[in-house]
DNA sequence: CTGCGTGTTGCACA
DNA sequence: GTGTGCAACACGCA
């Protein structure tokens, strides 16, 4: 579920709640999760510390502690974050910090999200070779990376090393706005569409932002984010929906709309 | 009970 | 080097 939209969404609950508080207490409840230091060492390096500005680079998102360190978080499959002001800790808990009111929870359910504690995200991210972000290639670096590569369109979509932020969700997304068959190869995309194309995937992922990545909100807005089955009426041709196994992922789409 | 899945990594193989 | 396919990670759900 949190691909760039979410991770963003993230990034602002961080802003408007944590930014410049002091965290009274922070805790580890799932240590399996945490890399680059123990639990121990976790709550030890944020308790008493204040975070300081946000960071946010494809799927992944940063938080600088005045303490030195950054906080880095990748939500995995079923990552969440939220800021409660309930008293109990919420199910799936892995980590929290508690401020003066409220607390900000890390959850996973399916523990496929990591946290953890790094010197600089901007070293981290280049040892992991990540793209650039997927609001931030330029036109060109996205044009010339789509012309030389002979993979289906909606695997290089979803290759972060390309770009980062973009995942199975929001790729059929894109596709399905540009009338393109996630199958169709990267390098056969005529000039006209690879323009298009980037000029759509902006304009999913900022709509998504704007929606503030809630199902509800997307429902109408984002029918492949929201609606992920086969057999569905497609909102442009009343035809059925169809899936496909494309690079390893399940690829939703309109066989009638999107042609390769 | 079986199979499936929103992400990433690593490895075998063509 | 390029690209593909799969397994692994953990867990709820249909």
């Amino acid at each position: 579920m949190p691909e760039l939209p979410e991770v963003e969404y993230y990034k602002g609950v961080i802003d408007q709640s944590c930014i410049g508080k002091r965290i009274k207490k922070a805790q580890v409840l799932v240590p399996y999760l945490l890399q680059g230091t123990t639990g121990n060492g976790f709550a030890r390096l944020f308790t008493g510390a204040k975070l300081t500005e946000t960071y946010r680079k494809g799927k992944f998102l940063f938080a600088r502690s005045d303490k030195g360190v950054w906080l880095s978080l990748h939500f995995g499959l079923t990552g969440d974050l939220i800021f409660s002001r309930e008293k109990e800790i919420p199910r799936f808990a892995a980590f929290y910090f508690e401020f003066d009111k409220g607390m900000l929870v890390f959850t996973d359910m399916r523990k496929f999200g990591r946290f953890g504690v790094i010197e600089d995200p901007h070293d981290f991210l280049s040892t992991r070779k990540w793209g650039p972000d997927a609001l931030e290639i330029s036109k060109e670096e996205f044009i010339g990376g789509i012309g030389k590569r002979k993979v289906a369109i909606k695997t290089l979509l979803m290759d972060q090393k390309f770009i980062a932020g973009i995942g199975n969700e929001y790729s059929d997304e894109i596709l399905y706005r540009a009338r393109l068959h996630p199958e169709k190869l990267a390098n056969s995309i005529k000039p006209e569409m690879q323009k298009e194309l980037f000029k759509i995937s902006r304009a999913v992922l900022k709509q998504a932002i704007k929606l503030e990545a809630e199902r509800e909100k997307m429902k109408k807005k984002l029918f492949f984010v929201a609606n992920r089955k086969a057999g569905l009426e497609c909102p442009n041709c009343g035809g059925p929906t169809s899936s496909l196994t494309v690079g390893g992922r399940t690829a939703y789409f309109c066989p009638k709309c999107q042609k390769k």
